[in-house]
DNA sequence: GCCTTCCGTCAGCGTCCGCTAACGTTCGTC
DNA sequence: GACGAACGTTAGCGGACGCTGACGGAAGGC
């Protein structure tokens, strides 16, 4: 290995959204808390594969996990995306203004909303 | 081909942004319009590697190609990246929508309290 | 026509990745 | 302490991925 393991927290999240799994999983986490079990009774893959996904969006900061007895419960972590949302801002501001200006009034709304829900929601976890 | 390989534009977007190489050439030719040759003459690895990093890029829509010649301009298209921006949004406003649905009666008060205490700290950084 | 430049394509190879089956670990219960 | 439940971990396998080297093709200069 050339050690190009993990150089850029971004390579790791970018990674861990390539799989389509691992997408759907981390939407379904988004609304509730879930245990490992209950992700993976969610898909026709084995406990094991989705137990590995799992570790896979944990270490990409993409996902929280909380331990209540035996079983470990798993949330989606907004803030993961924050890197990723970082890479798409700086490439548009540098690249277009046009398209950005499309897009703009078109987003505004929604972007206002999320933002706002996302201060109550990560007030949560500190 | 198995006709398994676009299953959702996403999917193509998210994987062709996976390699950090590809995500490199990306950011290369979003200020400037860069001829094949230029785009590889900025890496260490082969022009055919590249080529073909270009061919996955350009196939996933995040790419426009141009002929001058024997030269081919590349240019990023940011249209590719509206979807992902779309995917991100949409998953925050989603997930949050229904999170607060749920518990709303158990938090809001607290959470409101919580949330408003950071917004003034934190302010618009947006 | 001939040659050079610029570029894409193909075959092959080493590596990484996602999946499965078997095993190990922790926690609660009797 | 013994048993079962809920997960994580490991070894191994098949497929996908990125890279290289060799080849083919289109456009321009002589």
């Amino acid at each position: 290995m050339p050690a190009a393991a993990a150089g850029e927290p971004l390579d790791e999240t970018m990674r861990a959204l390539a799989e389509p799994r691992r997408r759907a999983i981390l939407r379904l986490v988004a609304t509730d808390e879930l245990a490992a079990g209950e992700i993976a009774a969610a898909f026709e893959v084995t406990r094991t594969a989705v137990s590995q996904h799992l570790t896979v969006l944990k270490n990409a900061g993409l996902l929280s996990e909380r331990r209540e007895g035996t079983r470990r419960l798993y949330r989606a972590r907004p803030e993961g995306l924050a890197e990723l949302r970082e890479f798409l801002d700086g490439m548009w501001a540098s690249a277009l203004d046009d398209a950005r200006r499309l897009v703009e009034a078109d987003r505004a709304a929604r972007a206002a909303r999320a933002a706002r829900a996302a201060e109550d929601r990560s007030e949560e976890d500190r």
